[in-house]
DNA sequence: TCTGAAAACTAACAGTGTTAGTATATTGTA
DNA sequence: TACAATATACTAACACTGTTAGTTTTCAGA
């Protein structure tokens, strides 16, 4: 029909928005089509397949992610950075829970650009430990810690997991990163045992 | 034709058997349908739906993970069975791993039972915890934050986000509950202070 | 102006969960 | 033992999914 000069680029916009609207679960190639006034058979004339749209969307996540969280530690130093990356980590799972659920299911085997760009997201972590003493192989692990209370944090809060007790999540979740504080310093003091 | 009596726990056994064997993303109905026998219409005079046969799996697993946890922390107090319960929360994450998905994919909001078997993975954590003199505040908080930091260090291994330095996994995973009994013995501390 | 590529189309395939309506086998009861 | 009711299975179909092949149309560069 009137060709409308669609780019890559547009398709890839226009699918962040439907699932950040819709839901990732909602999303779909038909209706993606459907909003850009073409047929869902259009869309391979830009994109190999669905999984390569979906891995486009996880980069435009993870660049979205890795910016907040440099944001978010710019200027700030040891605990006071660590607690404003989490903060950032946090904020960005709440507000944009569907783009964040694209990049934990981007399947980081098997696809080296993936591989790569998980860089984008550790980055941070190390920047934000950077003014501890640390060992290399110290800060490796510890950068695996943080992410795991991070993301098991965020991604059971939005699951509803944390709704059988009554205190407060917020507090919980400062408490987790108080505990991470408390884990660099005293990983700290036996590096320079 | 032939009918063969088939029960509904016969239908939910062989969809636990599927979705270990072939993932959960391999799993549909025609398939299990085909595997008893029968036809995929004929498995709607046992269940409601795909999601509630779905629940029927998550009860089980979930059955399966407080056995598994409740079995390692026997006998032990304190650090060692915090240390037990961890290493059974992994064992089980390893080496069921399309079970263990099931568990984290329950729409824990909506579902009243689902809501209530949630409470069978607390149990066994409360459990472990129960030798600290915590406050109650202090342990729905710590609970919260133990089970962020296995399910956050399980599913980032298991999706393969580990694999960007040398390292060894295991070490990391405990210097994780390393880290989290430092806290416990901390908050102990304020407790009683 | 002609040619070739890019971007759209239609039609179809194989797969999904699900429903309606129908036949048959088993079970409980008169 | 015969009959009615229930449970279990069936077939056929619907609406959806991603995807491919083959075809037309539009645009840009030589």
């Amino acid at each position: 029909m009137a060709r409308q000069g669609l780019t890559r680029g547009d398709i890839i916009a226009a699918a962040i928005k439907m699932i950040e609207s819709e839901g990732l679960h909602n999303f779909s190639l038909r209706e993606l089509a459907s909003r850009l006034h073409i047929k869902a058979a259009s869309l391979y004339n830009h994109i190999r397949n669905m999984d390569e749209l979906y891995t486009e969307v996880g980069f435009y996540a993870i660049s979205e992610l890795k910016k907040a969280q440099l944001g978010a530690i710019a200027g700030k130093r040891r605990g006071e950075a660590v607690e404003a990356l989490a903060d950032a980590y946090h904020r960005f799972g709440k507000e944009r829970p569907e783009i964040y659920k694209v990049i934990l299911s981007l399947p980081m085997v098997k696809n080296d650009a993936i591989h790569r760009a998980g860089f984008d997201i550790v980055e941070p972590i190390m920047a934000a430990m950077a003014d501890y003493h640390l060992t290399g192989a110290q800060m490796m692990h510890l950068q695996r810690i943080f992410r795991s209370i991070l993301h098991g944090f965020i991604s059971q809060e939005e699951a509803g997991c944390f709704r059988q007790y009554p205190v407060d999540v917020g507090d919980s979740y400062r408490m987790a990163v108080r505990g991470f504080i408390l884990l660099l310093e005293n990983s700290e003091k036996e590096a320079h045992a």
